[in-house]
DNA sequence: TGTTGTTAATTGAACGCTCAATTAATAACG
DNA sequence: CGTTATTAATTGAGCGTTCAATTAACAACA
């Protein structure tokens, strides 16, 4: 277990700080100096650990990156799932807390759109977007033949980013979180009723 | 048939520039001076036609969200459509080649990272997305139970967001938004006869 | 039709502001 | 006391806005 350095824990607290300007200017409006006040610091700290702004913000990314990997791992590693209830995990991964934070949805969208002109970011996504959808096809094949497990996960990915994206976008994206957690499991199931081997 | 003055056609030349901008540099360095360049004005144009940088930003969402909805209404105002013809509309008017071009895709997603923190913009975004729905319900209540059309109407609108949005972020995003169209119809297809009354 | 007066459209340099980056000075620590 | 951590002050490039000056378009009139 690595002991943290001071090094570590001024990072984490600086990212911490990222986010909370993010959720409360948002990106265009967040600056090195929203950033270190929330944080309690002066704004020369973030060139010194993090090389720049567009260091912070990039580290920041790869934090939420990490944690939605994290999430499935922890809810899976070590434990013994049917190939339904691991469907299960993979949908509540993806709706944490922290995922459905104004903050990490903020952050999600402005990163996306930076992603189409930055080849970096761009493939940090492609292996975002791939794992979700890979995580749910080894599931899908162990319920379906191979033909439909394959279509199975492809709309099961799209289901789950596109009602992600509309909680995210709703005017009361509380109760829509919830809602959509829900419809994404009934979705998954109804996939497996029709297209099972009876 | 109003004729087109001066100020409208000099208002639709800039904002196709600023579309060419975003999708050239992202709208993060979408300057004043990158949009006049591209229109072949000069930079003050702007402030005179929409008040400043900001308004012509807003004018140009406010084009994609009306090219959208016009898009819809080509397809189907005078026809007399199926309601399963009418659902395949649906899904081609939010895969039209504009709704597709990176510039749009770019510019949809900046947006939504400020409609979070912007209330006019938020709104015009809740209206977009709830007429997606609601023409889905109208066609899916000709064919299905009315739970089960609140159901498909749902589903479907997160499964067409999820495949534009995953199809928008992709390494080859060509061939993802052709086979996002049809699989969001085949979708569809799969709801009806799995729900219907038969 | 040619001249003049009037309005509309457009330019682009000057201005002031914001903000990321840099630097030098200071504090904490072993 | 030397090294690392941190601050505070400073810099300068880049940006949007403004506005006085210029040009183009049009109207009035003889």
């Amino acid at each position: 277990m690595p002991r943290p350095t001071v090094k570590n824990v001024r990072q984490q607290q600086l990212i911490d700080a990222t986010l909370m300007s993010i959720e409360r200017h948002g990106l265009q409006n967040t600056t090195i100096n929203t950033i270190s006040g929330l944080a309690g610091m002066s704004s020369g700290i973030i060139s010194h650990y993090f090389g720049g702004k567009q260091g912070l913000i990039e580290a920041t990314q790869k934090f939420l990156l990490e944690e939605l990997k994290q999430a499935l791992l922890t809810r899976t590693s070590g434990k013994t799932l049917t190939p339904i209830d691991r469907l299960s995990m993979i949908v509540e991964a993806n709706f944490t807390e922290l995922q459905r934070s104004t903050a990490a949805t903020k952050t999600w969208l402005s990163f996306w759109s930076q992603a189409m002109h930055d080849p970096g970011l761009a493939r940090l996504q492609n292996i975002n977007s791939q794992r979700l959808y890979s995580n749910l096809l080894f599931s899908f094949k162990q319920l379906l033949p191979n033909a439909a497990a394959v279509s199975a996960a492809k709309q099961t990915a799209a289901v789950i980013d596109g009602f992600w994206l509309r909680s995210a976008l709703s005017a009361t994206p509380i109760e829509d979180f919830k809602q959509a957690q829900i419809l994404s499991k009934a979705f998954i199931k109804a996939v497996i009723v029709h297209n099972g081997v009876e």
